[in-house]
RNA sequence: CGGGACGUGGCGCAGUUUGGUAGCGCACCAGACUGGGGGUCUGGGGGUCGCAGGUUCAAAUCCUGUCGUCCCGACCA
């Protein structure tokens, strides 16, 4: 009697299972909504942490716009509403009247912010200006996935305005790099394939977006973040000019880019085992949990007095004695939830001054002196997230195949990535693509880099796949 | 919007064919024994059977209508 759906017999079954069994989220009262739940919300709000220090880093800096959005802004960038109107949530009534003009609620801000950023920017000194929201935003959608595809989700969307176009590339750049594959391959222990879309996966309004795609156990491709340069487009909609240094008045180039809790469904999916979630270290809101074998006063007096040491060596630790609880109940828990490393004592290791030391990851115990124990768990845990991040690397290699032609693509495709070159795809391979229910995911140099600007020079890459 | 299924305690389901006054597993509550990988036993609480009509002595079950949900075909962080 298995915990979970084993992910061999019914892989999305099993995403449910995990979800359910270690709390992180249920579903909402309206079809496509979600309640994330306390220890789902835990593993956002250290995503968030994490992401928007990197955000500070790169010098953008925090605001908030409105939820409400005037319909009539949507209309001003042509593809931005034609990508858009489809799945948009539109308020047409409001304290108890018909409302003059219809407000839509944001599926995304570039429209407000790019309104308010033709006020803000007078002069080349008000550039670039760098502005991120942490929100949430309204996508209707037709086929809910908890945390993957949800018609409300919470999200960071970062804006930005440059004097010209380099500066603004070279921003939608560093971000895909240095904020979101960083915070992927160091926190997440998840590596990325850091590309360019093609033009037909573009974001609505974008001149060129960038991607990061994982690889999930199953062998489909995510969507985890993505960066996008706008050109002028947004800023010819809204007007967003600036007085250069030679007295002219200039259009500006903007960015967006954003990431969301659709990572908690790829950290699900690129980690989880048949047990449950691991969650690597680094992002653990509980890295280490305590566990006294038996309901005994020394036993637990041991085990309180080790969780007290962790805490104070800076590990992130907590004690689980729930009585009337079993031990094995109490092991599954935590496994399912997917805490790195698990501390159990017990009667026979108290007595021989011992504790026992099991990492989530490969399941593997050690025994080690109680003295010990502090310093052995912190080593432990950057093992564990290095190991993550190996075997997310290991599965990720294997199922990606050098391909030569469209069609060894659509079967090397059906249980990982193929890659090939893109001359070979172009617009009408991706057509033929889409049959089979395959992607471009990403356009990349040979070598795996991101490639500058948006020609498409002869030697590209691209990688092809079924996705979420 | 086109095709297929389903609505019965919190969750998963049986019962519907052949009407007889609602049951199982899990979860929950109380207690006891337990505890080195989802423990055992005893007792207990909880359901207008999606909704509205109709047939009948009697409807979860039959009839009509209606609402909702899920799965499959065009877009998406």
């Amino acid at each position: 009697m298995a915990v979970l759906t084993p992910r061999s017999e019914d892989f999305p079954r099993w995403y449910q299972d995990v979800i359910a069994k270690a709390e992180l989220a249920d579903n909402g009262p309206v079809r496509g909504s979600m309640v994330i739940r306390p220890y789902g919300y835990a593993i956002w709000e250290r995503m968030q942490a994490d992401v928007d220090a990197r955000i500070k880093a790169a010098g953008a800096v925090n605001a908030y716009f409105p939820l409400f959005i005037p319909e009539s802004y949507l209309r001003r960038e042509a593809q931005h509403v034609e990508g858009f109107s489809p799945e948009l949530a539109v308020v047409t009534h409001g304290g108890g009247k018909e409302l003059e003009e219809p407000v839509v609620v944001r599926p995304t801000s570039e429209t407000v912010i790019g309104e308010y950023m033709a006020k803000w920017t007078q002069s080349y000194r008000d550039l670039p200006l760098l502005l991120n929201q942490w929100a949430n935003v309204v996508r209707w959608e037709l086929r809910p996935r908890l945390f993957l595809r949800t018609s409300e989700f919470l999200w960071q969307e970062g804006h930005t305005a440059h004097a010209d176009q380099a500066d603004a590339a070279a921003y939608a750049r560093r971000i895909a790099l240095e904020v979101y594959q960083d915070f992927m391959v160091s926190t997440l222990a998840l590596p990325v394939f850091v590309g360019r879309k093609t033009r037909k996966e573009r974001f609505a309004g974008a001149i060129n977006t960038l991607t990061c795609e994982g690889m999930m156990g199953d062998g489909k491709a995510l969507q985890m973040a993505t960066s996008h340069e706008l050109g002028q487009n947004f800023a010819r909609a809204f007007d967003i000019d600036y007085l250069g240094a030679d007295g002219a008045r200039h259009l500006a180039w903007t960015t967006s880019w954003g990431s969301s809790t659709r990572m908690v469904g790829g950290l699900i999916m690129a980690h989880g085992d048949d047990a449950g979630l691991r969650i690597p270290p680094r992002l653990a809101a509980t890295q280490v949990v305590v566990l006294p074998v038996r309901d005994d006063e020394k036993v637990v007096a041991a085990a309180a007095q080790i969780t007290a040491e962790l805490k104070a060596a800076g590990v992130r630790a907590s004690l689980d004695a729930r009585p009337g609880l079993s031990f094995g109940r109490r092991v599954t828990d935590w496994e399912l939830k997917g805490v790195p490393v698990r501390v159990e004592i017990g009667p026979r290791d108290l007595a021989a001054g011992n504790t026992t030391l099991a990492r989530r990851d490969t399941g593997e115990k050690s025994t080690v002196p109680l003295s010990e124990a502090a310093g052995r768990v912190q080593a432990l845990l950057d093992d564990v997230q290095d190991s993550l991040y190996q075997q997310a690397l290991a599965l990720r290699d294997s199922r990606t195949t050098d391909v030569t032609s469209l069609d060894e693509a659509v079967e090397a495709a059906a249980t990982g990535f193929a890659r090939l070159p893109w001359r070979l795809v172009g617009e009408d391979g991706e057509a033929r693509l889409a049959a089979e229910a395959l992607t471009v995911r990403c356009i990349q140099n040979p070598d795996g880099t991101l490639p500058d600007g948006t020609d498409d020079a002869d030697d590209l890459v691209c990688l092809v796949a079924r996705s979420y």
